[in-house]
DNA sequence: TTTTTTGTTCAAAAAAAATTGAACTTTCAA
DNA sequence: TTGAAAGTTCAATTTTTTTTGAACAAAAAA
């Protein structure tokens, strides 16, 4: 086997492992990977970056790079530093465990969560509509199990936000 | 307004709005929406419902039946019960918040953090290849601040199974 | 055995999500 | 002002994921 024929986890740089490390990880959470992989670029490196340096280290579009720091502002994961007293944007990375996981709960599971309990109050005003008293039963019983779900829920996220905070 | 031009959200069945429910509820967690929409049907239903039921209150193919059945039994979601002592397989949806998310921490969140696990430690024993004395110092510091994150998160998954286990 | 019923598999089709890129807006320097 | 650089938007395209359905397999009944 020729030495340059080896599998291309032999010779990744480190920032590039640590994209397609972050690549990953945003997939996982059900974050399109242009994002995941804009936050590995800033994360492996040592200065502010432009959105200029995130198109062309990633050959991404213009378009992926801005949607994708949006995403990633509103997340609280990526931050606007003044550099180089240059007219242009630099972005760095946020390394706090405690806001990376603050903003994924604020903007992609309470908001679920909000709806949610939405739904199933819709619900239970539904249940009038059910006349077969057994049935109607049953309904409650189930609702009810969700309701306990639901309340759980609802104590596990400020656990789990003062748990990771340190 | 004709009465019967009310939005749709005011004529479903309850079992309607479960099974709608829960197909956010899949969507949410990254699941297809199909099985989202089996787990509502079963949980919705005081009998247990065979593969033809599905398909045909569904109305999805033979064939998303199948496989999202063969998913939610492997999550621990649904299982197999005997029924009217008949030939065809039923199912019930089990209702046990500490068996849901037991079985998908074991195959949706902990495969991806085993990997996880294993591409870091590759990423470790690349720092060599770093010769910048000062770049290869920040990559390190980088990957400790990871290995923290990684700490907490393999704390957090008892701990939550724990508090959702009654 | 042969037939019928039940369930699985997987290539192809459909649907959904992400990405691109060109047109547009904003901002600032000349 | 005007023009160039920086950034945003969104319709069209590409990519990925889900769903379908027909062929196949398994198992019980005839």
């Amino acid at each position: 086997m020729h030495p340059s024929d080896q599998p291309d986890t032999e010779k990744l740089t480190i920032d590039q492992r640590l994209i397609s490390f972050f690549r990953d990880g945003a997939k996982i959470i059900g974050l399109p990977a242009s994002v995941g992989e804009i936050f590995g670029l800033l994360f492996a490196s040592p200065k502010p970056l432009t959105m200029a340096d995130l198109v062309e280290r990633l050959n991404i579009s213009k378009g992926s790079a801005s949607q994708g720091l949006k995403m990633l502002r509103t997340l609280g994961a990526v931050r606007d530093v003044e550099y180089d007293n240059d007219r242009k944007g630099y972005f760095e990375a946020d390394i706090e465990l405690k806001k990376l996981v603050g903003g994924f709960i604020r903007e992609q599971v309470r908001p679920h969560m909000d709806s949610g309990t939405r739904k199933l109050s819709e619900l239970e005003q539904d249940l009038d509509t059910v006349s077969d008293p057994e049935l109607r039963a049953f309904y409650e019983n189930r609702i009810k199990i969700i309701q306990r779900w639901s309340s759980k829920a609802k104590l596990v996220l400020p656990l789990l936000q003062k748990f990771l905070g340190e």
